[in-house]
RNA sequence: CGGGGAAUGGCGCAGCUUGGUAGCGCGCCUGCUUUGGGAGCAGGAGGCCGGGAGUUCGAAUCUCCCUUCCCCGACCA
């Protein structure tokens, strides 16, 4: 009798695969408390590895790490109208604490534009102060309506990046070079995910920005993730909490803003994007376990010599795990890898010690082949570089063969049913937008024919790329 | 907030119609045999059946109230 599959396949229910994957890769569990969750050890290990990436490029785009509190007082959300209207439906706010009830309610951060504006007022005063570049590691708290695990929690951990600036210009190309030289490359290449770089639609605006630019990425059913953002507030919040700077030539200006994260969401996109039917794949340049060296049966000359090779990887920087759990069978073993998305696995067994090889697994592709233990280190980066190269160009095909160029709104929901369509912004418009919008269709972002950034909310040319999103 | 479901060992479920204080699969523990793709057999541990009130000799089961969760929709950076 053939076994039951591992997981929901895919094409049965992919919302079922997805939650399935989560619970049996360990990745996460959901808390106590409604749309809260757990992230597990292997989980967390994916965010430490994105985090650590996307620090170090963060700092090399010149910014310097911070930290704010997470109680804002009610008040600052009111000073910008926009804002406070974006936010409050899901707001946490506390209204009693150390037994008694507060004078003023303080709310749980859902972003801290507000509370960092205040301190950015106090902190800048000449134009020698700007531009002002801060980033925060933090948890933030949205009481969504609808929770899915990773993709839209409660209570989620971002980056989230503060400038201020002399100038328009320089804001815009601060957001911008975040967007680019941080988020699509840490996406593309780290994360093998080759993401769409866009403006927002004024609907899908940021509330209190004058323009929202998103990395959008595919999933493996064809519906849309937003994997990060970047924002320029013009001078709403510059008004709104007084960063006001003396130029040089000795009059006030106030300061132009920008914002910009990535979060926990990424590790959902991640997962619905390079995860199969087996259960995760994890790109090896972010794997925090690369290889898993398995011994494959309890054997001392085995398992001493899968010691040896571990050590001989981990001396040669690859992120290795060493399994000599022989009490457990080396199916399940090897099921449970691979559902982890563990990039490549060396199976070495009493055949292949006295071949002098060892059992190559390529968790991208299921090749398996033998390979010589003296050059192991040169075939295992091999296989590494290999799968990363794999990974993303098996996400560009699929981008690319579901997203349709299409002329009418009803051929754009049509196509968003398995894919994104291409429509021309001029055809759709805002009334299209909201048209689409009945059927669950939304607008991803607005790029250029040449896959560059429109200019404004209007701009010339500029493409609607539309579909169904998490 | 509207519509639909559900709450029973860690997880997934059956039992409820026709009341007699729980059962299955997976997981877990022990032992033996196994181990090259989710091991097998044997023996175990583990549940005041979401909460409260009521009917009854007796309630997981019937009645009423409450709470929570899930799905669809509205909402969402």
């Amino acid at each position: 009798m053939a076994k039951p599959p591992v997981l929901t396949p895919q094409s049965d229910d992919f919302p079922r695969w997805y939650q399935d994957v989560v619970a049996k890769a360990e990745m996460a569990d959901n808390g106590p408390v409604r749309g809260t969750m757990v992230i597990r050890p292997y989980g967390y290990s994916i965010w430490e590895q994105m985090q650590a990436d996307v620090d170090r490029r963060i700092k090399k785009a010149g910014a310097k790490n911070a930290y704010f509190p997470l109680f804002i007082p009610e008040s600052y959300l009111k000073r910008e109208a926009e804002h406070v209207e974006g936010f409050s439906p899901e707001l946490a706010v506390v209204t009693v604490a150390g037994g008694k009830t507060l004078e003023e309610p303080v709310v749980v951060r859902p972003t801290s534009e507000t509370v960092i504006g205040e301190f950015m007022a106090k902190w800048v005063q000449s134009y020698r102060d700007l531009p002002l570049l801060l980033n925060q590691w933090a948890n933030v708290v949205r009481w969504e309506l609808r929770p899915r695990i990773f993709l839209r929690t409660s209570e989620f951990l971002w980056q989230e990046g503060h400038t201020a600036h002399a100038s328009q210009e320089d804001g815009r190309l601060y957001a911008e070079r975040i967007l680019h030289d941080v988020y699509e490359t840490f996406m593309r290449n780290v994360l093998a995910i080759p993401v769409v770089v866009g403006r927002k639609t004024v609907k899908e605006r940021f509330a209190g920005a004058t323009n929202t630019m998103t990395c959008e990425a595919m999933m493996g059913d064809g519906k849309a993730l937003q994997m990060g953002t970047s924002h320029e507030l013009g001078q709403n919040f510059a008004k709104a909490f007084d960063i006001q700077y003396l130029d040089s030539d000795g009059a006030q200006q106030h300061a132009w803003t920008t914002s910009w994260g990535v979060s926990t969401r990424m590790v959902g996109g991640l997962i619905m994007c390079h995860g199969d039917d087996a259960g995760l794949r994890i790109p090896p340049v972010l794997a925090p376990v690369q290889v898993v060296v398995l011994a494959v049966r309890d054997d001392d000359a085995v398992i001493e010599r899968c010691r040896a090779l571990a050590e001989e990887l981990a001396d040669a920087d690859i992120r290795v795990e060493l399994d000599v759990r022989t009490e457990t069978s080396m199916g399940r073993r090897a099921t449970d890898w691979e559902l982890k998305g563990i990039p490549v696995r060396l199976e070495l067994g009493p055949r292949d010690l006295t071949e002098g090889v060892v059992t190559l697994v390529h968790r991208v592709g299921g090749l398996k082949e033998p390979v010589a233990l003296s050059g192991i280190v040169a075939s295992v980066t091999e296989a590494l570089a290999t799968a990363q190269a794999a990974l993303l160009a098996e996400a560009t095909t699929r981008r690319d063969t579901h997203t349709v160029d299409v002329a009418t709104i009803t051929e754009a929901t049509e196509a968003a049913s398995t894919g994104w369509a291409r429509i021309p912004w001029a055809t759709l418009g805002l009334e299209g937008e909201a048209e689409l919008a009945k059927s669950g269709v939304t607008v991803r972002c607005l790029v250029m024919p040449d896959g560059s950034l429109p200019a404004s909310d209007s701009a010339d040319g500029a493409l609607a790329i539309v579909s169904r999103a998490y």
